[in-house]
DNA sequence: CAAAAAATGATTGACGCCTATCATTTCATT
DNA sequence: AATGAAATGATAGGCGTCAATCATTTTTTG
C-alpha cells in the first residue's frame, strides 16, 4: 500500500533497477520487449516518480523573473502582492521566482532589462508585453537561450512568446454590457468610457460590450481618455447633464480617478438617480468606491490567479509539457459589494517557520 | 547564489552540522548561544529547509480522505472532480488523496464510513457533514487519532471539527438580491424559492438576500420547495399568474428542474417578460441553462478553489502551523452568460508522464 | 563460429535532510 | 583538582532518484 518506488517496478518487470531507469529517462539502448515490460509493470503498479526526489537528484531548481511595471496603487501592485506570495509558497520546492521592477509604458525600459535577462540562468520569463522591434528582438534571444517567455495581461504577437496568460477581454466587456443591459430593463442610456480604442485590450473589450448590450438600450458615443482624469471628469459632468437619464457608465480602462471625482458630485447633488457604473480592476481605490456604493460592480482579472497560472505554465513548459489550449484565459469575475474578497493581507513578514 | 544548505548554515554559525540540526529541529540539549548564533545564521543567508528533501528523509507522506456524497450530476460530482484533479497535481508531492463515497442525506451511512476511516493511517478527512449524534462521535474518535477533520461545504458544530471550509452563505445571498435589485431598477416584485429554511445555509442565504434588497422592491413570501421539482413549477406558474409583472426570481436551494419547467413554458408563452432569475451553483444543467437564456445569473461556490483550500488547510495543519482567520471561507462568484467558465474537462485519463 | 554490437546487470556517489550513536570537549559543582 | 553533567562534534545509513561506469550476458552479423 505504499508508493511504489522504481525498485519495485524493476523488480515487477523482472529487469535490474539500471534498465527500468533506462526506459524511465529513455535513455535509449534498451530492448522493446523489455521497454513493454517496464511500461507494463508502471502501469500495473501505478507507479509515478517521486518528482521531489528527482529534483533533488538532479539538484535542478527553476528560476523565474518576473517583470512588473513599476506603478505604485495599481492593479500592478497587486500583482506584484501575488508574485511574492507564490515566491514563498513555492519556496520550498526549488522554484526561485525574481522579481524585477520596470519603468511603466516604456518599450526601451522594458527592453533593457529584458536584455539583462539574456546571462542570468533563468528557465523563464514574465513580462507585461509592450510590443517594440527592440523588446520583440530581446524576447527571440530569450528563446533562443531556452528561456520560456510568458506575456503577462498584454501580449505581443502570438508568435514571439511562449504563452499568453490574460484577461479574456472579451468576455470582460460582454459581462460589463450584461450587467447594464440588466439595470436598464425598460430601455436605458449607457456610457463607455476607454482610455484609448488603440489599446487592443481596451478595444476588444469595447467589442464585446456592444455584443451584449440589446436593441433597446442606447448606447452612446465612447469617450476616449487618454489617461486624464480631467477628461474623464468633463465628460461625465457634461454626459450627465444632456442625459438627465442615463443608466449607466462602463469604464473601460483603469484610471478611475476622474469618475470617482464626477460621481462624488452626482452622489451629493442627489438631483439624478445615479447611473449604474461599472469598472474594472478591484485594487485600493475601487475597492474603496465600491464599498461606499459610489460605484456598483467591478470586473476583476484576479492578479493572484493570474500569477498562479503563469508559474504553473512555466513549470509545465520547463518540464517539457505542453500547455492545453486556453490555459491562459483568465475568466473575469464579476464583484460587488457583497461579494467583495477580502483585501490582500501583506501581512507582516512573518519569518521562516521552521 | 544557490540555495544554502544546513551545512552553510552550520559553517556560518561555527559550529557542527549536528548542532544545526538539533537548533533546527528543535531536539534541544543546544546551549543559548549557540542557539542565537545558529538563529542568526539561518537569517543572514535566508535559509529554508528543503521540505521536499525533508519528507523524503522522513519517509513522509500525507494521507487525506475525502467523503464525497454519492449524487451524480449535481454539484458534488464537480467536487468529486476537483478532488481527482488535485490528488493528480499533488501525487508527485508526496500527497495521497482517496476519495471515499458517501450515501447522500443519509447521517449513518456518513457515520458508517467515518468509523471504518479509524484504522487508515490517515492524516486528514474532509467531509460533507450531516449532524447526528453518531456522526459528531465518529468525528470525536478520528480527531482523538490525531487525524484532522475538515468539514466542508455544510458545516457541524464548530468545536467539533478543525476548519469549516465552505461558501459565505450570507454573502451568496446579499449579492444574488444585489443582482435583482439591479434589475428592477423602478421598483418590483422579486419570488425567492428555498429548499427549506430550516438548512442553515439556506436560511442565511436567505437572510443575505433580504439585506440587499431595496425597500422599493417587493419581496414575495418565500416557497420552501423541499426539494420537489413539482412544488416548485406550481409555485412558480401561480406566482407569476398572480404577478404578472414579476421582475425577479431566486432560488435559493439547488433542485432546479422544477424551476427549469416552468420557465420553459414561459419562455414559450411570450406573455410576460421573463422575471431575471438568479440561482445556484454551475453544474450541468444550469450551465445549461444559462448558456441558452433560460436563467440570467449564476452564483457558484468553486468547488476546485474549495478542494485547494481543504487541502492547502490539510497540510498546513498536518505541518503544525495554524491557519488564519476565514481561511476557509470562499467567496461566491457570480456568473453571467458572458463569462461562464469553460467547463471542467475530465479529460481522456492521460497516462502518466514520465 | 568468432567477432562485433547491443542489451542488461550491478554498483556507486551525489542531492539535502533526518535520526541515531558515540566520542570528545566544555562547564559547573564540590 | 576531580567528578559528573551538559554541550558539542563527528559520522553513518537511509529516503528515491539521477547519472555514470564497468562488467557481463545476449543477440546479431559476416
Amino acid at each position: 500500500m505504499v508508493k511504489p518506488t522504481l525498485m519495485d517496478v524493476a523488480a515487477a518487470a523482472g529487469v535490474s533497477y539500471a534498465t527500468a531507469d533506462r526506459v524511465l529517462n529513455r535513455r535509449g539502448g534498451v530492448a522493446e520487449k523489455s521497454v513493454l515490460r517496464v511500461l507494463a509493470a508502471i502501469e500495473q503498479l501505478g507507479y509515478t516518480r517521486d518528482v521531489t526526489a528527482a529534483n533533488l537528484a538532479r539538484g535542478r531548481s527553476y528560476n523565474y523573473a518576473f517583470l512588473i511595471p513599476a506603478q505604485a496603487g495599481t492593479f500592478f501592485g497587486e500583482m506584484r502582492a501575488a508574485v511574492k506570495a507564490e515566491a514563498k509558497a513555492r519556496a520550498s520546492q526549488r522554484i526561485n521566482i525574481m522579481i524585477e521592477e520596470v519603468p511603466a509604458f516604456n518599450s526601451d525600459g522594458l527592453a533593457e532589462v529584458l536584455e539583462s535577462c539574456i546571462d542570468r540562468d533563468l528557465s523563464g520569463i514574465c513580462l507585461v508585453a509592450i510590443d517594440s522591434p527592440r523588446v520583440r528582438k530581446a524576447i527571440q534571444a530569450l528563446r533562443a537561450k531556452d528561456v520560456f517567455v510568458l506575456t503577462l495581461v498584454a501580449d505581443t504577437q502570438s508568435d514571439s512568446r511562449d504563452a499568453y496568460i490574460g484577461l479574456d477581454n472579451l468576455a470582460a466587456g460582454r459581462t460589463a454590457g450584461r450587467v447594464l443591459t440588466l439595470a436598464s430593463r425598460d430601455g436605458g442610456v449607457v456610457l463607455p468610457i476607454a482610455g484609448s480604442l488603440d489599446a487592443t485590450d481596451h478595444a476588444l473589450r469595447f467589442k464585446g460590450f456592444k455584443q451584449s448590450i440589446t436593441f433597446d438600450v442606447t448606447v452612446l458615443p465612447v469617450i476616449e481618455s487618454f489617461d486624464r482624469p480631467e477628461n474623464v471628469a468633463d465628460a461625465v459632468r457634461s454626459t450627465l447633464e444632456a442625459h438627465p437619464n442615463l443608466t449607466g457608465i462602463y469604464s473601460i480602462g483603469s484610471g478611475q480617478n476622474g469618475l470617482f471625482t464626477a460621481l462624488s458630485e452626482v452622489q451629493k447633488s442627489v438631483t439624478y438617480q445615479r447611473p449604474v457604473v461599472v469598472l474594472h480592476d478591484l485594487v485600493g481605490s475601487v475597492r474603496t468606491a465600491l464599498t461606499i456604493g459610489l460605484v456598483d460592480a467591478v470586473i476583476d482579472q484576479k492578479p493572484d490567479q493570474q500569477i498562479a497560472r503563469a508559474l504553473d505554465a512555466m513549470k509545465a513548459l520547463s518540464d517539457g509539457e505542453t500547455l492545453p489550449p486556453n490555459f491562459g484565459t483568465i475568466v473575469p469575475s464579476l464583484y460587488f459589494q457583497d461579494n467583495m474578497p477580502p483585501a490582500p493581507a501583506d501581512g507582516p513578514e512573518k519569518g521562516p517557520s521552521l
